[in-house]
DNA sequence: TTGAAAGCGCTAACAG
DNA sequence: CTGTTAGCGCTTTCAA
C-alpha cells in the first residue's frame, strides 16, 4: 500500500454493504432530496459504521470545491502578530469548514510562484500577510483571478480584498492623549516608510498635531523600520536634540521597547522625562517595565474578518461587478499603562 | 466553471501540444529515464509555454504521496513558541518538498476528531504540539497508525516520535550557575504538574541541589502552570517566606515575568535582592527590566528537527520493527542577561 | 427514487 | 522508447 493513502472505507464500500449504487450513497451523503428517507437513514448508519471519511483530493478532482484556504506570510513567521492573527482565522476557518494550507515562505527561491502554488494545491483563496506592493509574488498574485485579502495592504483590484486597522485614527487619537497630559513637544518614530499602515499612522499623526495646534517639526521624525533596533536609534537621536521631545508615539510595541531601553541608557526616566506609547499590545506590553502604554490592534478579529471577506470574495462570480465591500477597517484601542505621565515640569 | 477549479493547462493538452501521449507527458514530467532526451525536452519546453501546473489532488488520488503534512496546537496559537516553530518547520518543509496543513483547533467540539480529518485530507504525517497524554484525540492518534511526532510530550508507540529539549540539564545547570553566584537559597517555581517537560525540569533541578550540596526544601517549591499569572502567585508566597529564597528558577519566561512584578510590589530588587532566571528565551525576555537571564530553547530547531523525524516516520515500513531513534532531545543555553547576580550579603 | 456510466487529472502496468 | 488502458474516489448527468 503506498504511503500516506486513505486506507478508510470509501463510497463503493459503503453501497456495497447498503445493498445501494454508489451514486446513491453519494446523494444520501451530500443531502440531496431524492432519496428516500428509509436509503438514507440506512447509507448514514453504514458509513458510520464503516468510519467513512470522503477523500478531499477526490472531491476536488471532480470539480467540487476544494473547501482549502492558502495563507501566506513574508514577515518572519515570529511576528508577534501572527499567533493572535490564526487564533481569529481559525474561528472563522470552522465556521465557514475551510482548511488552511500554510504557503511555505519560499519568496526567496526565484523559481518559486505563489500563484502556482495555490494552483496546485487547489486553494480557493488566500489569506496574505507582510507583503509589500513591490514583491514579485503580489504582482502575479494580482494578476491572477485568484481571491486574495491581504492584511494592511490596500489594494484595487477584482477580487482582492483588505482587513486593517483604523491607523490614521490610531496616531490621531494618541496625539490628543498626550496633548491631553499636557505634552506639546511630540515626536514619532516611524515604521518601514512605504508600508501602507506607516503612511496612515503618519497622515493621523500630523493631523493631531494639527488638531492640538501644535506645529509639525521635522527633527521630531525618526525610525526605519517596525523593529528593536530601529525604535532604540531613533530614540537616541530624538533625545539627543537640544529641545527635546517630551513624548513619544512608536509605531510598534517592539520600537517602543527598543526606544525605552535609550531612555534608559541616557539615564531618563519613563514617564517621569519622556512619555512614550507603543502600537500593538503585543503580549510582552504588559510585562515590560514601566508598562507599556499602547495602541491595541485587534488581531484575532483581523484574522476573523479577513477569512469571511475572501470567503465572501470566492463566493462571488468572475465576472460580476459586485457591491460587496472589499475592504474591511478595524478600530483600534488606547491602552493606557504606565509609559505615559504628564509632561515634565507641568503642574498636575 | 467550478469555483476553485484549477484552470491551467493539464497533462493531455501538453500531449495533444507535443504530438505524444499522456504517459510519456508524465513519465517526462516525472525525469524517467525510459523517454528519450529530445521528447523530454520538448515537453518540458511545452509545459513551461502553457504553464503546466501539476494537480496535486489528482496525483493524491492514484496513490501517490500526498506530500501533506498537518499540524495541530492545543496550546493557544498565541504561544510565543509557535512562531518561531513554525519558523524551523518551514525550512524543513522547503527542503523536503512537502506541504502544511493547519488543522484547526477543534478539539472543543466532540464530534471532531484530529485522526479522520488527517485522513480524509490525506495528511502523510502529523506534528503535535501542545498536548496532554489524555486528551482524546491523542489518545485516537496513537492507536491509528498514523505517523505523528510530538513536540515535548514523550510518547512510546509505533510510529510515533518526538523532539524536546534537554530539560533535566537545563535546570540542573541552572542551579550550578546559581550556587556558583553563592546562592544557597534556591526556589524554584514549576509550570504544569503534569506535563512531561515539568517532571523533567523538577528532576533536573532536584539533581542541581544535591550535587551542589544544597537540600530540597519542601516550602521552595511554587507555581501552577506556564502563565504570567502563575509565576507571580508562586513569587508572592515564596517571598512572604521566613527565611526567603535568594533566586528562583521559572518554569518559563512568562511565568518569570510574573514573578518579577510580584518582587517589585514587595520592593525587593532584582538582582540584589533575588535573582530570577526564565526558560524559554521569547522575544520579549531581552526587553523585560531588568533583562531576563534565562534558558533558551532553540525553537526553529525544535521545528525543524520534528519535521525531519517526521519523514523519516513516514518513510519507515508500517510493520517494519526499525532501529530508527524516534527520540531527539536537543540542548539549551544559558543565556546570562541581569536578572541574576551574586547572592546578597556575599562578597563579589 | 434509484442506478449506470462518464469523467475530473494523473500514474502505472502492460504491450508494442 | 512510446502508447493504450485501467483506475484512484467521487459527483453528476441521464435513463429507468
Amino acid at each position: 500500500m503506498a504511503v500516506g493513502t486513505n486506507m478508510s472505507a470509501n463510497i463503493r464500500d459503503i453501497a456495497k454493504a447498503a445493498g445501494v449504487s454508489v451514486s446513491t450513497v453519494s446523494k444520501a451523503l451530500n443531502g440531496y432530496s431524492s432519496v428516500s428517507d428509509a436509503t438514507r437513514a440506512k447509507v448514514l448508519r453504514i458509513a458510520n459504521e464503516l468510519r467513512y471519511e470522503p477523500n478531499a483530493a477526490a472531491r476536488a478532482l471532480v470539480g467540487q470545491r476544494s473547501m482549502t484556504l492558502g495563507v501566506s506570510l513574508t514577515t518572519g513567521l515570529t511576528h508577534p502578530f501572527f499567533g493572535s492573527l490564526l487564533g481569529g482565522i481559525d474561528r472563522a476557518l470552522q465556521e465557514k469548514g475551510y482548511d488552511l494550507i500554510y504557503l511555505s515562505q519560499a519568496h526567496i527561491n526565484p523559481e518559486y510562484s505563489l500563484v502556482r502554488h495555490c494552483r496546485t494545491r487547489n486553494v480557493e483563496g488566500v489569506l496574505v500577510f507582510g507583503f509589500q506592493d513591490t514583491d514579485r509574488d503580489f504582482v502575479e498574485l494580482i494578476d491572477s483571478d485568484l481571491p486574495a485579502v491581504f492584511i494592511d495592504l490596500d489594494i484595487q483590484a477584482s477580487r482582492i480584498g483588505m482587513v486593517t486597522s483604523d491607523n490614521a485614527q490610531a496616531t490621531r487619537e494618541a496625539v490628543r492623549h498626550l496633548h491631553a497630559l499636557g505634552h506639546r513637544r511630540i515626536a514619532y518614530i516611524a515604521g518601514l516608510a512605504d508600508s501602507y499602515v506607516e503612511k496612515l499612522r503618519k497622515q493621523g499623526f500630523r493631523q493631531g498635531l494639527l488638531e492640538n495646534g501644535l506645529s509639525e517639526r521635522s527633527e521630531y521624525r525618526a525610525g526605519e523600520d517596525f523593529t528593536r533596533e530601529s525604535g532604540y536609534e531613533a530614540m537616541h537621536r530624538l533625545l539627543s536634540l537640544e529641545e527635546r521631545p517630551t513624548a513619544v508615539v512608536c509605531c510598534s510595541d517592539m520600537s517602543a521597547f527598543g526606544a525605552m531601553e535609550a531612555a534608559e541608557e541616557r539615564g531618563l526616566s519613563i514617564p517621569e522625562d519622556v512619555s512614550v506609547v507603543g502600537f500593538d499590545d503585543i503580549e510582552a506590553a504588559r510585562s515590560v517595565r514601566p508598562a507599556l502604554t499602547t495602541i491595541r490592534q485587534d488581531m484575532p478579529r483581523m484574522g476573523y474578518e479577513a477569512v469571511m471577506l475572501l470567503d465572501r470574495l470566492i463566493a462571488e462570480e468572475t465576472d460580476s461587478i459586485s457591491e460587496l465591500p472589499k475592504r474591511v477597517v478595524l478600530p483600534t484601542e488606547w491602552i493606557s499603562r504606565d509609559s505615559c505621565g504628564p509632561a515634565p515640569g507641568r503642574i498636575e
